[in-house]
DNA sequence: TAATAATGGATAAAAAATATCCATAATAGA
DNA sequence: TCTATTATGGATATTTTTTATCCATTATTA
């Protein structure tokens, strides 16, 4: 069981999104820069958030990213649902359908009670992304307690961020 | 985030051990046959569960496997561990230490929070699995609900078991 | 000794994740 | 209107993982 690096890359490019000034914009190469990835994948993992209304993109002169919704809307399960998808993890084949005591359709109407233990399991841990929205995540890197750091990152967005007319 | 077909076939095979006479057997081949999926395979998943202590496995004529636990003590998640192991699920990579305003090495004594809420989400998944024991899961097949189906993998069992000196 | 059955290692094929490139479309400013 | 800029979508390449097979070896029983 493994989760891409691009949710990684969407959740750390959504906070760094929520310290930018209203209206302004990040392009797609300042974030690879920030984040020090490469810049051609991190824009596919980009235009997944844009697809799924989480960031808002604009082209052009000044263009870039900025968050779609509140930080206090914002899950790491949407996060993570834009990038990575959500068809379930476990996959149910029906083996009880195969072999010599294959069970007929008519016997397999209730779901197979192994698929039906990986349902409720992903469940409880998309509850639990759920639960954590983007505040919880910048107040990390924003935290007073941090101010040297804190700085260094709004002085950065200061500088690398495009601003509407 | 994906999970192999091996979990699907190691619980399977576990359900249907269960069902076994005590002391008696079932080769690879024969849980192959049973479960409609390639016997060199699915030997390999059943070597993770015997090195796990899941199933015994006993070589030689009139060997095979038996449960090494009884149904009640082992669960979806004992099946799972085994064969898919415990790596977690979200890699870490530090993007943090990244970049123009990469963090120093102090600067990331505590987690960073979304790996954090990651570790916390497999908690919960983890803790779902481990709630479902392998009785629960034969309970189906097994049902009075179903004599029929229930009478047909008996019979198969006993025409294939190996029964112990 | 012969037959049987799991083990571990090596290897191969298929699928998915990772990564890049480019032509196009949209936007702002000159 | 022209130009520079920036996101988009599609195509493609590379690497890794999953899926699968095979074989020589070891253990076991009759």
């Amino acid at each position: 069981m493994k989760i891409g690096k691009g949710v990684e890359w969407g959740a750390h490019s959504c906070a760094l999104l929520a310290l930018l000034p209203p209206d302004a914009t990040l392009s797609g190469y300042a974030l690879a820069d920030f984040l020090g990835v490469p810049t051609p994948y991190l824009a596919k993992q980009l235009q997944a958030l844009s697809r799924a209304g989480i960031v808002m993109a604009k082209r052009g002169v000044a263009g870039g990213y900025r968050l779609a919704q509140q930080p206090e809307q914002l899950t790491l399960w949407d996060i993570t649902a834009a990038i990575e998808g959500t068809t379930p993890s476990f996959r149910c084949t029906e083996v009880r359908r195969n072999g010599p005591c294959g069970a007929s359709a008519a016997e397999c109407k209730k779901p197979c009670p192994i698929a039906a233990a990986f349902r409720q399991a992903e469940a409880r841990y998309r509850d639990a992304l759920a639960s954590v929205i983007l505040t919880d995540i910048i107040a990390d890197v924003a935290s007073e307690a941090r101010p040297a750091r804190k700085k260094r990152i709004t002085d950065w967005v200061r500088r690398n961020a495009a601003s509407a007319a």
